[in-house]
DNA sequence: GCGTTGACTGGAA
DNA sequence: TTTCCAGCCAACG
């Protein structure tokens, strides 16, 4: 089945913001007091789940993104987000054996 | 079309 | 346990 896509091309197309647009969809699904690694929202591009949220506005939960091993992308910042949502915490790390939500809704 | 950058990841030291 | 290195993908100039 490579219809669908077989010429989209991978430039300035539709499928090209899809990408984007599935991080963020990825993201606002995160629900309160849980979190999710980037590899989680997209394991193909990590990288680039953290370039589109920092393009992205604010209206988003990008607090409860967190690097696989539960630690924090922004720091301080981040962290203060998280405890008030009642996230599961350990230090300066999220404790992902009971925050991190399941690959996929 | 090519090279650089980035809110990453997994494995090795 | 922490720190360092190499790999990957997509966006930008």
């Amino acid at each position: 089945m490579m219809c669908c896509m077989a010429h989209a091309g991978r430039s300035s197309g539709p499928a090209n913001q899809a990408r984007s647009a599935e991080i963020i969809r990825r993201v606002q699904a995160i629900p309160e007091g849980f979190v999710r690694t980037y590899g989680d929202i997209d394991p193909h591009a990590p990288r680039h789940v953290g370039q589109v949220l920092s393009a992205s506005s604010e209206d988003m939960p990008w607090h409860r993104v967190v690097r696989s091993d539960g630690s924090l992308a922004k720091g301080r910042r981040q962290r203060s987000l998280l405890r008030k949502e009642g996230v599961p915490m350990r230090g300066d790390r999220v404790d992902l054996r009971l925050a991190r939500m399941s690959a996929k809704s």
